[in-house]
DNA sequence: AGTATATGTTACATACTGTAACGCTACAAT
DNA sequence: ATTGTAGCGTTACAGTATGTAACATATACT
């Protein structure tokens, strides 16, 4: 029902993506080491990365400091916190905000079983009873 | 844990949306009625207008039989379904498969209390224990 | 000084979006 | 029968996004 209002960053494309996934478990990581990691599936030369880094950074999904003079990027948030912005804006527009309607259709799309809904909710709101 | 394996329509872009957002409701709608409605908020063209339904039907979202010569449009699936598609790939993509992270992020971030997910949780079991 | 390394700047083809003009055809009114 | 009109088909075009990278520059070693 509340709305918090997030700053709506830009949506990742494919290949963006493809870096926040190394980036995010990983920590922080340089241009180069980036490569590296993409090198096996997605051969690509450091100036592309760097491109990539950078407009990762201008949707504000990533921040660099520098070390020496090479630059360290680090994500700003956690994978779960973009997926919850993501999630807020598809309840709104498409669930007419109502999170009832989604729940409801990814019990029948067979997304979680009901039963799993169920228990995990309570799990949840267990865990959560005291202090976060 | 499963993962029924639909198309991934291409996304919406803002403008499909909103024709989106007035077809959804209404079921089905001539390119003129839909230019009409946007006129308010949006005027275009009939041109326009029909570009975008032509475009929305190549992505999938609608389909169109014809009336006389003039082509009735309707959406091919509802916006929860939708929702739910675009969802079930966020969790796969930045909540490494886990509906578990995705409902504690939400409920982390207040977009649902615990309580609140509890008790939906328990009413949709209930609900569908029977029938369907 | 010369070489390797890391960043800065700029480019460019493709695709996607918003926006629409122009042209053709079938039906309605004269 | 002629013609205006409503409605579809085809094509266009600028702006932005995306994937991809070359070239220029600065700096740190050797």
């Amino acid at each position: 029902m509340r709305n918090r209002n997030k700053p709506t960053r830009k949506a990742l494309s494919e290949l963006e993506h493809l870096v926040m996934d190394f980036l995010w478990p990983r920590g922080a990581a340089t241009a180069e080491q980036v490569r590296e990691a993409l090198a096996a599936r997605h051969p690509l030369k450091d100036a592309t990365v760097r491109t990539i880094l950078r407009r990762l950074e201008e949707k504000g999904y990533v921040t660099h400091r520098t070390e020496g003079r090479t630059f360290i990027y680090e994500g700003t948030e956690r994978p779960q916190n973009v997926a919850v912005n993501a999630v807020r804006q598809i309840i709104d527009r498409l669930c007419g905000g109502s999170v009832e309607q989604l729940l409801v259709g990814m019990v029948e799309h067979e997304v979680i079983d009901r039963r799993e809904l169920e228990s995990l909710a309570r799990k949840i709101a267990r865990r959560k009873e005291k202090g976060n």
